[in-house]
DNA sequence: TTCATCCTTCGATAATAATCGAAATGTCAT
DNA sequence: ATGACATTTCGATTATTATCGAAGGATGAA
């Protein structure tokens, strides 16, 4: 009837409060099972397997099988992509949900989100770019400054390499438990990669909590401070 | 109940098949009026005004009142970023739609697309630099390539200004009448904006036709052609 | 003023889809 | 095998909402 690819139906799948809810969730980049996805929702067991049904059949969520559970993982970066705009929209339209993030103090403090630094010390990370003027956050969004780009040259990025990928340098992301943004983006990725092979942090296995060794988290604070 | 921006809302506004068709029109940057939106969305007057207050509500579209007509266009750039990535996604999962684009033939020929070159001088736009290899894409999207940045440097294009853009600097963009892709993101516009200045195009008032001098067709003919 | 046009509001209908209880299937552990 | 757990299927209910006809307001033209 209309033009062109079909935007309806790719929104649509993500339109739905409960699936909403599960694909953020895997924002975390971690692989979740069916039932792990029912509680984040918020839905029976049932309903979530429904909506799963769906977001495979659209190409959106990718199943693996693995024993008696079926782990789901977001199907690629152009979905984070989306779900990354639609969230900065959301944000600046004003509608955000009431709800104070995870309870475990530990992911509170430092976690995963998919790819890059959340928690207070994402916001910290944050926060410490922009005081020490490597960022500048404004209404269009978050920019590297000169001194920024030769900062990340020296510590180990390669911002040519990461420039040719599809994906937006930085962006802002607004972090669940501690309301306040914290840095997404292909920047803010390779920044997280660098802290583990700087061995300053490591990840939790089965979680998403990134812990820092002291020494590590000792030169986080010095990076961060101005 | 749940954490962090309301993407539901969002993509829900974003998810039926009526407001995508009328968002789709806006991306051509025109503003439109309520009835043409509703032809553009195949429903009638009363349906398409319950559709614009909710995109209105929800900061998607931006009403401006002129005479006894109201013009809607998207309400930023963070609209359009969201289109075009679920267009993206959309065109990867293969869910088009069909139905031929615009049926005047200066439309077909060459018309703006938001604010880049789309219609057959788009498609070929986007070929010529594929052939001369300024631009290369591949799954992840497409890359200026070190001769690319070059050719744009000359051509008086300042990329460092668009980079600092939240916007990417080249997207592909699926062509409505010609089904193949054309060049979008900040440097299309940057490309569509130049040909302005140079005085090889102009935009037709009250439309979204571009129309090439004679001469301007002929340089862009040598700058398409390897 | 009067008329035509653009747009909205109201009310009713119909279609869609989210939800869950109950039960079935499949997988692992013992 | 038997039991425990993960997931899906089925069926029925309910809530939501897209849709349009009819009528009302608003604006510009004559």
């Amino acid at each position: 009837m209309k033009e062109g690819p079909d935007i309806a139906h790719v929104a649509a799948l993500l339109g739905d409060p409960a699936r909403a809810n599960m694909l953020t969730a895997l924002m975390s980049g971690r692989a979740l099972t069916a039932t792990e996805l029912a509680q984040e929702a918020g839905v029976t067991p049932q309903t979530a397997s429904s909506h799963l049904a769906k977001l495979e059949a659209g190409l959106i969520v990718t199943p693996r099988k693995q024993g008696r559970h079926r782990y789901f993982t977001l199907s690629g970066p152009d979905i984070v992509e989306a779900l990354e705009v639609l969230m900065g929209i959301a944000n600046r339209v004003g509608h955000n949900r009431v709800r104070t993030g995870p309870k475990d103090p530990e992911l509170r403090h430092a976690r995963v989100c998919y790819d890059h630094l959340a928690g207070d010390m994402g916001v910290a990370l944050f926060d410490g770019l922009t005081k020490r003027k490597l960022i500048i956050s404004d209404l269009n969004g978050v920019v590297l400054t000169s001194a920024g780009i030769s900062f990340a040259t020296e510590f180990g990025i390669d911002l040519d390499g990461l420039r040719s990928k599809r994906r937006p340098l930085c962006r802002e992301c607004l972090d669940w438990s501690a309301r306040q943004s914290h840095l997404a983006g292909s920047f803010g990725a390779a920044l997280l990669d660098r802290f583990y092979d700087l061995g300053w942090a490591s990840r939790v296995r089965e979680s998403r909590i990134v812990r820092f060794s002291r020494d590590g988290e000792k030169k986080f604070r010095d990076l961060v401070t101005f």
